[in-house]
This record gives structure tokens, sequence and C-alpha cells, in this order.
DNA sequence: CGCAGTGTTTTTGC
DNA sequence: AGCAAAAACACTGC
């Protein structure tokens, strides 16, 4: 459940699910997921509390919690929080369970084990650096046209660049693909190459991409890895025009899209749309 | 210092 | 059987 329209549905679910919600008991099956405390700390600071809201920057998804700490989660690749109704016969892979009243379970569950969980304390608590250190959010009102084009000046590829979370937070490679198609770019172009146009068109699309993805819940692939919190998947993927549709026809223009390798993540375009 | 490239976490499914 | 998969950090060498 990895990229920002994906994350934004998550927290969107789980505001409407818990806001208000006491935590009575947590229970960290897998304590490397903790990153920066212990897991009693992590205890101690969560049970008890209620749930006052939840946010977002870039991929990372916040519980704002009551008395000002927070829980921050990268989900990574294959993470994501379900609701249970029971204490027990908890699905494989489930690393950390969260009691609330009315005996629902909050639950994390991650197959590769790569998310990661922080505990902000608030306060003058510096945040974590890979947290601290995020870009610009494409949903944000830092999002401009003048603070994009100054990120634009290398000789970065631009695929590369648009997955960069210091530089904008929130794109992946799913939608790193769709966003490029949109504004008829080719991945594997220097940054610096591209005309002011151009500039402008990716600035547009990004946005447009993302939140038409958020307004789907998000791409739910093949394996159903992500799936919504409430167990439904989310339907982008119907509306992927590149992504893993190799050999499948442009729906512009009916020519062949390819797959390319840029910095060793695949990488989908239309040889004729893109320039 | 920046940048590119590699290796690392881990499990699953094609 | 081998490889690729939504991520991103640590590390090397130039």
């Amino acid at each position: 459940m990895p990229e920002l329209p994906e994350v934004e549905t998550a927290r969107r679910d789980l505001n409407r699910l818990l806001k208000g919600k006491r935590i009575q008991k947590v229970r960290l099956l897998h304590p490397a997921l903790l990153r920066n405390a212990t897991t009693e700390e992590f205890r101690e600071s969560l049970e008890g509390k209620r749930i006052l809201g939840t946010g977002r920057r870039g991929k990372y998804l916040f519980l704002l919690l009551e008395g000002g700490a927070a829980l921050a989660v990268h989900f990574k690749m294959t993470g994501r929080f379900f609701l249970f109704k029971q204490e027990n016969d908890l699905p494989r892979h489930t690393h950390l369970v969260m009691a609330l009243e009315g005996k629902t379970y909050l639950c994390y569950s991650d197959i590769r084990k790569f998310g990661r969980i922080y505990l902000l304390k608030g306060g003058e608590e510096k945040e974590p650096d890979e947290i601290r250190l995020l870009g610009l959010d494409p949903l944000g009102e830092e999002f401009t046209l003048e603070a994009f084009r100054d990120l634009t000046g290398s000789g970065k590829e631009i695929k590369s660049l648009l997955l960069e979370q210091h530089l904008i937070a929130g794109i992946g490679n799913i939608y790193a693909s769709e966003i490029l198609w949109r504004a008829g770019i080719r991945p594997e172009r220097p940054a610096s190459s591209l005309s002011g146009d151009e500039i402008a068109r990716l600035f547009r699309a990004i946005p447009e991409i993302l939140k038409t993805a958020v307004a789907s819940g998000g791409s739910t692939l093949r394996d159903r890895t992500y799936l919504r919190v409430d167990g439904t998947p989310g339907s982008y993927q119907r509306f992927h025009k590149v992504y893993y549709r190799t050999g499948l026809p442009c729906p512009v223009c009916g020519e062949t899209i390819e797959k390319s390798l840029v910095a060793k993540r695949s990488s989908f375009f239309c040889p004729r749309c893109q320039k």
C-alpha cells in the first residue's frame, strides 16, 4: 500500500472509522517494526489514549493521539491496516494489534516486513530525519509551479527525480509512469532538458493523476496486497494507461505500450505520445 | 560534497 | 527455479 493515493485513502478510511476511539491495549508482535522507541515506551504512550484524527505527508500516515503524541507509519511495499473483530485467529503477517473500545482491533499487517512505525512524542521532540526531510506534498498548497520548477534543474532522469521523496513526497513507481504519460514526457529524459511548457504540463499532471487515484481509492494490483481498511480493493488500476500494460495499445493513440528500465526500475510509456 | 550504482531488508507468486 | 514486486536507506567509488 505504498504510494500517496493508497496512503491518503487509508488516512481517510481510518479517520472516519477511528476518530474519538480509545486505544485500550497494544500488542506489538514484531518489535522490529517500531524504529525509534522501545516496545514498553510504545505501549505506555498509546494505551488509554484516544485517537483524535489522522494526517499524512507524502507516503507517511499519522495517527494523532490525545496528549500530543502521534504514530507515524510508512507502509513500504506491503504494509496495511485493517479492522478485525476478534483478538485471536489473526490473519498471517499481522504485526501490531491495537484493541479499541467495542471489541474492535486495529491491526497492521505487512507480508514483507519492510514497513516502519515511529512514535512521535510531540512538543520539542525532533522528528526522525526521514520524515523531517520530506519534500513538497503534491496535494499541499506548497506545491506551486515555481517551487516545482526549482526542483527540476538537475540532469537526472525525470522519472527518478519524481521518485525522490526529499524533493516531492508521495509519488512511487506506478504513479510516476502514469504522470509522465499524462504529461507526454519520456521517463528517461534529463530533467534539465524539459521545456517550460513541459515543466508546466508535468506540474499539472502530478496532482491531477494523484487526486483521481485518491477518488478511486488507490490501485489494487493482481496480487491484492493493497486493500482498503475494510478489505475492499481500490479501483484506480482500471484507469491505468501505461503501468503494467506492456504490449497493450495506448488508450489515446493505439501505439503499443513499451517497458524500459530507469534507474533499475520498470517504467512504462507510450513511444508515440511521450516525447 | 554530489551523484550513480549496488546491496539490503522479506515473502510471495508468476 | 529464478526473478520481480508498490520503497528507500546504507554504503561504495568516482
